[in-house]
DNA sequence: CCTCTTATTTGACCGGAAGTCAGAGAATGA
DNA sequence: TCATTCTCTGACTTCCGGTCAAATAAGAGG
């Protein structure tokens, strides 16, 4: 008597019963194309078979590993959130200087990063912008559970310095900085996504960085500790 | 010798030569199929063959009016957005309290007019959160545009009345406005986009209700006047 | 009212991609 | 070495966006 074809399903992928160091060599190679591909080619130009050709491997199993299209993408969206510095990885001396310096080293040096490696940041885009609602769900959730920015941890940091305000529940203000920062550095960084604020490309730098002073004024005013 | 076919396309949609009132209102009638189609099904789930079915033409003639799938929903997601009312569209009453009362007034409201009519904010979440990055930046440019619910005049609105502080870029703080505003009413009234806030079903009315104070606290401390 | 011309509409058809599954193949245990 | 159990393969099915040649409707001129 077996007992199924395939193990029960771990959060979201499908793992092999015979987990071999093979397999699970194959399904990290698979997410690794996977990002890359969809990060080239958005998430409706991925095609599933082209993934499989590139890993090595045929096309069902693909649909071993993750049981669609969707389930793929979401194990690079992770593999990619994952894959980011979290809030308080900044380097000490920025640390010092207190929760705003932070927010705001963060602000400038996000495109440096992204320009040296865009694969992940583009994936992350794909998922926060270009998903279905059902996808969405599931990385509100992932984001959440996972706070892979260390947004929470960050936000004590500021409040323990004294910096933000601590009259508002604290997920709110957690909720407000990503929000806000999400939408900042997509308006930096991603053309299709800035309303004229920072001029992607044209815009001259001291603009640009007029504009990020502004920004990080507006959000102490938001957070910033009552005076 | 002819022209071309179809005249050269109108903006975004194709529209006919012989542009008789027939055609418009079945052009209209297109929309609006779509429109709830697209609300009940999402975006992967709208088949065109059923709309022109449903609209009474044929599958062709939809390709006739709107180039492409994408097409079909950026005029969908223009309707839709065109149908809300404007921030100043508020009752006298409140718009004689001022901007942040105007603030609270949509944010609590919006819920019940969504109750009401959920297929245009449907279409409209879906355009802002589930669309390809190509179709994004039409979404983003049209906003930019039309302004359908007048964020720049009810931010002006608000300069005028010494509420809102002028020290900042007014299209910044425009912006800022739109950003905080969607995410806010979106955690509100989809569960989906809900990072556990307001708790969109089960959680307690005046749970709801503090979040929703605190939420125009924060707005009020980032583009309050300085006092 | 009829005919000719031009624009529009139709729906069978095409290409291509997600997802399936029966059989081949590899790994493990006796 | 053989038997058993799990995994991998890739041809196949299904479905859908988009095309286009043929049919049809709408003027224009007589």
């Amino acid at each position: 008597m077996t007992v199924s074809q395939t193990a029960p399903r771990n959060g979201r992928d499908r793992v092999p019963v015979r987990a071999t160091a093979r397999q699970l060599a194959r399904q990290e190679e698979i997410v690794r194309v996977a990002m890359r591909q969809f990060a080239e080619r958005g998430y409706e130009g991925v095609r599933i078979e082209e993934v499989a050709r590139e890993a090595g491997v045929a096309k069902g199993a693909v649909f071993g590993y993750f049981d669609s299209k969707d389930g793929l993408f979401l194990a690079a969206y992770r593999e990619a959130a994952r894959s980011f510095s979290s809030y308080l990885e900044a380097p000490p001396e920025v640390l010092a200087d207190g929760f705003f310096a932070v927010i705001r080293y963060w602000i400038e040096q996000t495109p440096h990063f992204i320009h040296e490696d865009w694969v992940p940041y583009r994936v992350t885009l794909l998922g926060n912008y270009c998903s279905s609602l059902q996808l969405r769900r599931e990385i509100t959730q992932f984001l959440l559970q996972e706070d892979p920015y260390g947004t929470q941890a960050f936000v004590q940091f500021g409040i323990d310095r004294g910096e933000v305000r601590t009259d508002i529940d604290v997920r709110m203000v957690v909720s407000l900085v990503d929000w806000l920062m999400d939408r900042c550095q997509d308006a930096i960084v991603t053309e299709e996504l800035d309303p004229g604020l920072f001029g992607s490309a044209a815009q001259s730098p001291q603009m640009r960085d007029q504009r990020v002073d502004q920004f990080v004024e507006l959000l102490r005013g938001a957070i910033g500790a009552r005076s």
